[in-house]
DNA sequence: GAGCAATATTTGAAATGTCAAAGGTTTGGG
DNA sequence: CCCAAACCTTTGACATTTCAAATATTGCTC
């Protein structure tokens, strides 16, 4: 009874055996949250296992690593869509790391700015590059007009949900 | 306003601006994520204020609502891509609420099943009537075609990423 | 049947996640 | 000046998440 997998894969398909069905929202939406798992799964146990760093501190040095100077907490929050205080705690595990720094400026004693170190720069460096090939990796039997009409594609989505938040603002 | 809603930002603009047609896997990645985490966290917010609950309890709710006699905790666990020590928490708190109720088999004592109660069938009901139209709502400006192009095009992609895991299955 | 591998779930530690409330710090109007 | 509003971060309570190790049960082999 190992039909595990394939009842992954499988699951928007038994919803509706026609794809004329209506509810095709909900059934594109159920397919690009799978994926988005998957793929994250996989991403999670390679930095894990190859870096020994978690997605979450990924994304947030990625933010670091295109701001040299260092980027208010705030603004990561914004930056990597991930809540004020949760920033707090992945910042300070980031700094017992030594790859992270924390300085509050002279001018504005409320803020705090996070830095990458030199050694946070080197790890991420690294990381990026492998992180970069995974992604090409998977997506290898994907052909590349595909790639782009998707990314486009879920452009405009994106869109249509920015526009249709309930408590919501927009740039 | 509470600062969770301030997340509309984009996760690609800081890798965007410096690449040009390469690394098309790395920006669709990024845009699928930031999208996907965009619309969950609308539908977080939504479920919790309309209905108090979460959006994994949301899905463990979904599989056993197929499912009405129920579904042993491993099986849920593949459903929804959760671990199973994950799941085990989840029933258990769905349990204290009333929604879900836990039973052991007699044939085989170490299986748990999971099976919804009269009141978890009824509010999963009125919360997936409700999850279905905010969807339409969100992807309102995008046209069918598309979605159905998006939909079609993203299960190449899942496909893809299935047979390039590290942690290697397939049937 | 005694022992052992396979199966199914739970537990425990650590990290991430949300939200709401509380802390400090400016800033601006009176 | 002063005080209230606005701003930025932290804290606290709780839920979710992963991984690995521990439990418990079954099935198989000899």
């Amino acid at each position: 009874m190992t039909e595990s997998e394939s009842a992954t894969v499988d699951l928007e398909i038994i919803v509706q055996g026609t794809q004329e069905g209506k509810k095709l929202e909900l059934r594109l939406w159920l397919r690009m949250l799978s994926t988005t798992k998957l793929i994250s799964q996989e991403i999670r146990r390679r930095l894990r296992n190859e870096f020994g760093a978690t997605l979450p501190q990924f994304d947030l040095m990625a933010q670091l690593y295109r701001e040299r100077e260092g980027l208010r907490l705030g603004e990561l929050s914004k930056r990597t869509m991930v809540t004020n205080g949760n920033v707090t705690g992945l910042v300070e595990r980031l700094e017992t790391d030594g790859l992270v720094l924390r300085v509050t400026p002279d001018g504005d004693r409320r803020v705090t700015v996070a830095k990458l170190t030199a050694k946070g720069e080197t790890l991420f460096s690294a990381m990026a590059a492998a992180h970069e090939g995974w992604l090409r990796d998977m997506m290898a039997d994907v052909d590349p007009a595909i790639v782009s009409e998707l990314w486009r594609d879920i452009g405009a989505v994106k869109s249509s949900v920015s526009n249709h938040l309930s408590g919501a603002d927009f740039d």
